[in-house]
Order: structure tokens, then sequence, then C-alpha cells
RNA sequence: GCUCCUGUAGCUCAGUGGAUCAGAGCGUUUGGUUGCGGACCAAAAGGUCGCGCGUUCGAGUCGCGCCAGGAGCGCCA
């Protein structure tokens, strides 16, 4: 907002170096660690240390002769149009703006923007996201959840910066687990449906911790036990071979249990306002994999061992000429020669690419998988698929329980759906309390908005390469740094502009000049709200939701402080007034913004 | 054995391209008569940033080596 002075001021300490015959990189500017005023500083360190290795002698250390730099820089530039004050400390150079003028460019921005405050400019660029990528036949876990929420706050930060957007899903449908439930549904509960979308869901879950525990290996088990877990295992391969084959029967059971993991997923996509753009299948490119590990046999790059009885082989490092193990290599067909999960990732690479023309495709993906995606990456990359390079795999920690791992085989789970029910009712207990007022529909729907708020961000507020510990008092906290703090912000920032009973588009279009002394509280409301546009570019541009969910806490925690400190609606004088009042529609506006990003509602009232 | 991730306050975590941050929340202690909504604010206490070398004028931050925890490594996804 002050680049203009900024490329002025920079211009002219470089024609001052150069009189002086020093030596001159670009300077690196930054914001002057909050005092209470707004300005830009840069230091001399650089110079200095640039200067002494060129040989030209001052006889002084670095940081004093910085400081000499950044004092004869202070005089030589004198008084400046737009700065109110230059000062030259420890070696650094500070530009104080005028804080009236600097707050007033702000909000004026913000109101005239609206939503559209902090929006990139628009990129030729397409980008596709991948996530959300649960087994069907399962049900949706809280480990499931931060996937979807990074996910979407992903999309959307990205969306914003100025990408085009495509959000894609990629349902598990197929695969041995997946056939492991057809079998046990088959043969013990055939014909069975609870009713419900997400009983029947978490029933299939249940159905799969049985027959994994039907197909382990006991301790010590009995020669009878093992005969009997061995017949089982057998009836299973050939379920699946039969499903390879096409076989109507598995293929109709497999279609409709499958809708009924569908109909679930779908529903909690909605209530996370998760809309996806496509639908990718595993079973849709299991027949095109199978052509490219073909193709990949057929230039010598895969070995095909199932002649021996053995299954089709890739090594990458050798295929690389790598000496040292580092893709090692995997298996890309069974002996069977039923396709695997790599195998079917080379296809939709393919199709992500040719059929929706992305420049770019990021995978939301646990980082249990780094090794599987960088080698099926690599292999692209060795069957001579440019795009290779412009996969990225966003990799992020799993969410564990104080127990353990979760794990569907031992039906260990957090289900998403258990920890809704249970936020809403906590929200419950405290809202009927405050807000009394509001109809049952009204705190019903609130609540929910309360709740996922403070999971969504329990999650996103953690770097993605963490593990998250999942516990329940945890996410659900609402008060201090949380989901519900920050929508606090908003509903507070809300309440007064409508106690100020001033229209609000009326108050858009007036002006205020904050030509008063301000609070340090208000300054630095407003220096956060000015860093929204980079915040922005800087969370998209290194794929992490979590510099949002930074931001947008330090933006409440910023309102919330000016809000005791500084007197809006009782403030007498009519200029104070209007100012501040703008400038709590502005917080309200980039709270919003902020919140949305992060895929959390911002209510009006809470 | 090889590869990757993590180690910052009692606990959970921030700390962007080195300097102008050793920080936040929770918990603990103390304040905030009516007040724009107390899901809040103000304040106190609390840390050799795992350890050791190195690079640099300067290292939670970069490099190397250890230690500790986690993850992955051919017919699961």
């Amino acid at each position: 907002m002050f680049t203009k002075e900024q490329q002025n001021v920079e211009a002219r300490i470089l024609k001052f170096c150069e009189s002086r015959g020093i030596p001159f990189n670009s300077l690196k500017w930054s914001v002057i660690p909050f005092t209470g005023e707004w300005g830009i500083s840069t230091s001399f360190f650089q110079t200095a240390a640039d200067e002494a290795k060129s040989g030209k002698e001052h006889g002084m250390p670095v940081p004093q002769r910085a400081q000499e730099i950044a004092d004869q820089v202070r005089d030589h530039l004198g008084k400046l149009d737009g700065i109110r004050k230059i000062e030259a400390v420890k070696g650094y150079l500070n530009l104080y703006f005028d804080s009236s003028e600097f707050a007033r460019r702000v909000v004026d921005e913000i109101l005239t923007a609206g939503t559209e405050f902090g929006r990139g400019r628009s990129r030729s660029e397409r980008v596709m996201v991948e996530y959300a990528q649960p087994n069907t036949h399962h049900s949706f876990h809280i480990g499931h959840a931060r996937n979807a929420l990074l996910g979407e706050s992903l999309s959307r930060l990205v969306e914003f910066a100025g990408f085009e957007t495509i959000r894609a899903t990629y349902p598990g449908d197929i695969g041995l687990g997946v056939i492991t439930i057809l079998w046990a549904y088959d043969k013990f509960y055939k014909d069975q449906e609870p009713q419900g979308i997400h009983e029947r869901g978490q029933w299939l879950l249940k159905i799969y911790a049985e027959a994994t525990a039907l197909l382990e290996p006991l301790e010590g088990e009995a020669p009878s036990q093992k005969a009997r877990r061995e017949a089982f295992d057998a009836e299973r391969r050939e379920l699946y071979r039969k499903w390879d084959a096409g076989d109507p029967y598995v293929r109709d059971l497999w279609l409709k249990t499958r809708e009924w993991s569908l109909a679930e997923l779908q529903d909690i996509l909605r209530i996370l306002d998760i809309r996806m753009d496509v639908w990718f299948f595993e079973s849709e490119v299991d027949e095109p994999s199978k052509a490219i590990v073909e193709e990949l046999i057929a230039k010598g790059i895969a070995d095909d061992e199932r002649p021996k009885g053995g299954a089709v082989i890739i090594d990458i490092d050798e295929k690389l000429g790598l000496e040292k193990e580092k893709y090692r290599s995997n298996i890309l067909l069974r002996s069977d020669g039923t396709t695997l999960y790599l195998t079917k990732d080379l296809a939709l690479a393919k199709v992500k690419f040719e059929k929706y023309h992305v420049d770019r495709s990021i995978y939301v993906v646990d980082y249990r998988q780094n090794l599987h995606l960088q080698q099926a990456f690599k292999i692209l990359e060795l069957w001579g698929f440019e795009q290779a390079r412009k996969c990225h795999h966003l990799s992020y920690g799993f969410v564990t329980l104080p127990e353990g791992t979760m794990s569907a085989r031992k039906g260990r789970v957090v289900l998403f759906m258990d920890v809704l029910g249970e936020a809403v009712r906590r929200v419950l207990a405290v809202e009927s309390a405050k807000s009394p007022e509001l109809s049952e529909e009204e705190r019903r729907r609130i609540a929910e908005q309360i709740g996922l708020g403070a999971l969504a961000y329990s999650m996103l507020s953690v770097d993605n390469n963490r593990d998250i510990v999942f516990d329940m008092d945890e996410a659900l906290s609402f008060e201090g740094h949380t989901g519900p703090y920050i929508q606090n912000a908003h509903v507070r920032a809300n309440s007064i502009l409508r106690k100020s009973a001033l229209d609000p588009k009326k108050l858009v279009k007036m002006s205020a000049s904050f030509n008063y002394e301000m609070e340090q509280h208000e300054v630095q409301l407003i220096n956060l709200l000015s860093r929204f546009p980079s915040t922005v570019e800087q969370a998209a541009g290194e794929y992490r939701p979590l510099v949002m969910a930074t931001y947008a806490y330090q933006l409440a925690d910023a309102f919330h402080s000016f809000y005791h400190a500084a007197p809006v609606l009782q403030n007498t004088d009519q200029n104070i007034r209007l100012s501040r009042l703008r400038l709590v529609a502005a917080a309200k506006q980039v709270i919003a913004s902020a919140l949305r990003l992060l895929d959390i509602q911002a209510p009006e009232v809470m």
C-alpha cells in the first residue's frame, strides 16, 4: 500500500551508495516489529559485510559500520513525502508512515473491495487439488477429516490467490480391503441393510473389523483354525478374481454397497461445505493402468516375472541408474494380474493432465505414502510422462489416538460424525446460557458452525508435517487459541455494527480520516488488516493453511484488545466514532475472509 | 541396514528468504462495580530453543555428526 514510497526511498538509497562507492545489493524490507506505529524497515548489515569483503576497510566491526551507513542514509534522505519519521537504530533504517494516512488507506481499500480484498491477481495456471480419498466400505473418521479440511483449506487458498482450482476426490472403491468387506457381507450378512445413511456406512466398518479378525493369524492357533482361516482367505481371493473378471453378481454386490459408502461421504462433504468438481474412482483407472504396465514392460522398464510365477516388478533405482537405494523397487501387477494402488496412481495422473488439462497437480496424502508417491512420480518420468514434474505431494502427519494409531481393522477409530455430535452438544450447553433469544433451529445451526469451527481450527492450526494426537477436550475447546475465539471476534464486530443502526452500504461510502491519537491496539489491528493479502499469498504458495490459521488468530486477538481499549459507539467525538465504525466493518470483513479460507463459518451471532 | 519427519515454557504448539523478538494458548496466580456480548480483556510466574562441532559480523533458524521419538522400505491402500 506504500509501495510507491518504498520504491522511491530505495532508489534514493541506491544513488547515495553509488556516490559513496558503497557496494549495494537490493534491500530486504520488512515491517517494523510492533512499536505502536506503522512502518517498514531495512538493514545495512549485508551491505557492510559486502563492503568489508570487497577490501574496503573502515576499521570497525560490521554492526558498527552498518549503523554508520544507516545514519548517513537517514541524513541523506532528509524529509520524505508520506513518511512521518526516519530513524537509524542498531544498523536498521526505520521509516514510519503517517499513521492516520495509513489507517485511512487500509480501511478504505478493504471496504471498497469487500470480500475481494486480498484476492491475488488472476493467473493462467490451473491447479488440481486431490484430497478426501477415504476407502469406500469403511466409515469417515477423524483422520479423514484432517485430510478433507486440509485439502479444502488449501483449495480455497490457492483459488483465492488467483489460480483456477479444481477440487478432486478419489475414493478407494476397490482393492483387497474392499473385497474383504464384500466377502464378509456376502457370507454373513447377505441382504441386510441398516436404516440411516451414517448408520449404514458405519455398519460396513464393523463388518470389516470382524472380517479381518477372521483372516488374521492367531497366536498359537490350532491346525483346524489355521485351515479355516486359509479357506476364508482363498474365498476372498477368489472373490477378487471374480470382480476382476467382471462377474455380474460380484459387481452388483460391489456397486450396491459402494453406494452406501458414497452416500455417507457425500453427506459429510456437505456438512464440511466441500463441493467436489471431479470424482475419480480407483475402479475407473484399474483397466487403463494395466495398459500402462504393458507399455512399461514393452519398453523394458518393468520386468514381467509372471511366466515364472512371479509378479510384474519395477526397479526404479536401477532404471534411473542410481548407485544408492532411494526409490527402490515395487510391484506393478500381482502375479494373478490384478493391479495395485501404485498401478492405478499412474493412470490417474495421466487422466488429470490429459482430460482436465491441469498445469499442476497437488496430492493431499499423509506422509506414510511419501515413498509410494515418489515412486509413482518417478515411474511416470521413466515412462516419459513430462508432467510428472508438475505433481506435488502435500505430505502431512496423521491423526492418532492417545491409546495409539487408529485402525479400521481393529475397529479402533473415532468417527467424524460422533465428534460432530459431541461438539454440537457441548456448544449447545454454552449457547443456551449465552444466547437465550435464539430459536431452537437457529441455535442448532450455529452450534454446528461453532463445533465445526473448533474442530477445523484444531486441525489447521498445526503445521502439515506434524502428527496430531486427537483429544476431544482439546479439539472442542472454545477458549483461547481456538476457532470459536475467532468466530467470537466476528460476532462482536457484527454486534457493534448492528447497534450503530447505520446502513452497512452507507457506512462503506462514508469517509473518515483517523486524524486523532490512535490507541496502540487500534494501530496493531490496522497493521494486521494490511497484512492479509500477503498472508494469503504466503499460505497458498507454501501449501500451508497453518499460516492463515495463525494470522486469523492474531487478527481476532487484535480485535478483542481493540474492543476493550477503544470505545466505538460510546465515543462522543463523531469523527473518531465514524473512523472506528469503519475500522470495525473492515475487521469484520477480513476476519470473515480469513475464516472462509480455513473452511470455518463466520456466524453473525453465537 | 537405508530413506523421511519430529525434538522450543509443566502441557499443546507458533516462530516466512539469518539480525528488530525466545512467543501464543492451556494450566497456575492476580485484577476487570453499571459498560459496543466475559466464548473476552489486563497483568504475573515459567525456557542453556535435544547435544556437540562448523559456516557467518550474527544461528531455534543454515551444514555436518550424535542422542531420543515416530513413519516408510515387492504382490495392503
